[in-house]
DNA sequence: TAGTCTCACTTCGTATACGAAATCCGAAGG
DNA sequence: CCTTCGGATTTCGTATACGAAGTGAGACTA
């Protein structure tokens, strides 16, 4: 087999769907606005195929709401939803931080954690940056709890999460510099102590907080 | 307005996926075999389009794997996958039953958890139904948790968990005739009684229980 | 025999075309 | 002025057509 190469360039209809993320992130499209498959479709110089697929997986994963024959809408996002959000994130991450703390090889588990939260301390300080840094360590925590249907619901939930932080409300302004590192320290160190219980519990601290600093910020 | 009146009639798109769901468990189409667009569509009787549609969806649940230009597959389980799938309904199922015992309206919620319970007790016994009620009290705690997020986490888990169906492996064959209300009573008892901890506990040992039947039956 | 090369074929992604259903909007009527 | 009505328009779902990329089998060579 002579190496398949395999460069994997992303279909048209991937494009479509980062280029409608990136402009509701950007405020291009901003929340509550109507968007039509034509006119992406046409001011992406690409047929409406592609761009339909894109909305589809949008729609799927609850940034954009079909409305019948009157195209679609980004959805907007009520706030009791962003406290559920922050609940199921502790149902799927406390229980992650718990299986992590059990693990054998706990120690080289913990050290790729602690990799990744060195990645992302330092470095450019946008909201967005912070925001991607965050997101990092908390998959980097579900990926050594080494389970598939977990990792691939906390990907569901953070990719509606898309829909919040462009609603400008995560991680608003006051982060410190380090946050990254400081406020996962205690979290990581929970982990490492080995108790799952514990590490459980400590995940769910710390994503409350996160919650009541989001919330308090509106 | 004028009653929409939205009778919601199913797409081509919406058919097509039932149909291939229904192929793979009812055996018509086997775990592992490749199927491809076209040959799904001219069995349908309609083009390729809607039949894309519902293979993306499929394959974004984990029933098919996509392998180039080779065509697809129909995804096959494996065992650890199985030990995973359960360990990330703990942490759903576990943390909503914990949300449910700690509700202000317990019993009201209890009441209609109880109802689905019912519904399922007595009827078609075949090992479908017994799944489908089984699932269905399941859903139904979880609808009672009042989180759209964990609800579509739950979802997404039980979706990925029809390749597993289809794998014949479980509530395999020796079941009581009434084990929908038999099983899951101790389980009510724990979230009736309102501790939120309590509850959790119940429901991970009940996931658990059925884990290991559904080892032990292989 | 084993390996390599070629070429027709398969399969999907994308473009384009068509139709149905609902919406929008202006005109008619009260 | 408000409501009702009807047709042009919008918008999506589906069908069909085309092209690119990879596959597979058979022929050819060593």
């Amino acid at each position: 087999m002579l190496l398949p190469l395999d460069t994997n360039q992303p279909s048209l209809a991937d494009q479509a769907y980062e280029a409608i993320v990136a402009a509701v992130i950007n405020g291009v499209i901003g929340l509550g606005d109507r968007i039509v498959m034509d006119q992406i479709a046409e001011s992406l110089g690409i047929s409406r195929t592609p761009v339909r697929d894109a909305f589809h997986r949008l729609e799927n994963e609850g940034l954009l709401l079909a409305t019948g024959r009157r195209g679609f809408v980004v959805r907007e996002v009520e706030d009791d939803e962003v406290v559920e959000l922050y609940e199921a994130r502790k149902a799927i991450e406390g229980y992650a931080a718990s299986l992590v703390a059990s693990a054998d090889d706990l120690d080289e588990r913990v050290a790729r954690i602690q990799a990744v939260v060195a990645v992302g301390t330092g470095g450019d300080r946008s909201t967005k940056a912070i925001y991607l840094a965050n997101q990092a360590v908390h998959r980097a925590i579900v990926v050594e709890a080494d389970n598939r249907h977990l990792l691939a619901s906390f990907d569901g939930l953070w990719g509606a999460s898309v829909a919040h932080f462009a609603y400008g409300q995560l991680f608003p302004t006051k982060l410190a510099d380090d946050v990254i590192a400081e406020e996962h320290a205690p979290l990581l160190a929970s982990i490492a102590s080995g108790n799952p219980e514990a590490a459980r519990l400590a995940m769910i601290a710390h994503i409350g907080e996160g919650a009541e600093q989001h919330i308090s910020d509106q």
